[in-house]
DNA sequence: AAATATATTCTACAAGAGTAAAATATAGAG
DNA sequence: CTCTATATTTTACTCTTGTAGAATATATTT
């Protein structure tokens, strides 16, 4: 859907920091970007129009220009899990959960909550 | 390391061939790869140059080259991963696994399993 | 050795991404 | 109304990716 899949990675540093508050100015944008990338003005403003392109964030002229995302970052997140999730593990899973589980360090307690998540759900 | 990052997603389609099988020649990935993509053999021959200059693909000529992966499908499959946990998941394991558990189907037992596999590490 | 087939390398080219300067429009100061 | 500051749009330029044809080198057959 949308053109969540189409937002490269420097793009996504500015949708971060339009996902963490909006609708923002141009400036605004840059300002809070700068504190961790040296990006140039120019740059931050071409990132912003291109996403606008893409059809994932608004802009609205309230004297100035003030942007909004048009996708949650939920949408962005499910679709590169998903991603993912079909590249490298077939889909399923289960595989990944055991990928992880095995690669990385899960403890028994963090599976224990995860069994009474589900439980919960399963309702 | 290496330069597992900057396989693209069409180079990938032929590690994933060289992954299955190796080494095999130019030939032989392209009528593999032929079941699946409708690519002219000098694309394949592209890619696999490409893969090369990344130094994630050895060429060895005996007659006609053959060719064979530098970088396994698990060096592959971890640096994805990894980069998936830190850039959704601020790098935690249990959050990933909270996701997935929580927007896939997961079942009880799959956890149960996950449970076994944990405990028997823990030795 | 010449002709042919096959393998390998070069060249190509459009679209996209990363990066940003130049040009222009517009609002506010005087 | 004119100048200036600020905001917005255009233009630009390099590298990479996706895709592949053209050229060349090499081996095989006659």
């Amino acid at each position: 859907m949308s053109n969540v899949s189409k937002i490269m990675d420097s793009e996504y540093e500015v949708m971060k920091v339009l996902w963490s508050e909006n609708p923002l100015t141009a400036n605004e944008v840059y300002a809070i970007l700068s504190e961790k990338k040296k990006w140039s003005k120019s740059t931050v403003i071409t990132l912003i129009n291109r996403l606008i392109d893409k059809g994932v964030v608004n802009g609205t002229k309230r004297g100035v220009y003030f942007y909004e995302p048009l996708i949650s970052e939920t949408e962005y997140k499910n679709y590169h899990a998903d991603n993912l999730l079909n590249k490298l593990f077939n889909g399923s899973a289960k595989n990944l959960l055991i990928y992880f589980c095995d690669n990385k360090n899960i403890t028994l307690e963090d599976v224990e909550e995860l069994k009474k998540m589900i439980k919960s759900k399963e309702v």
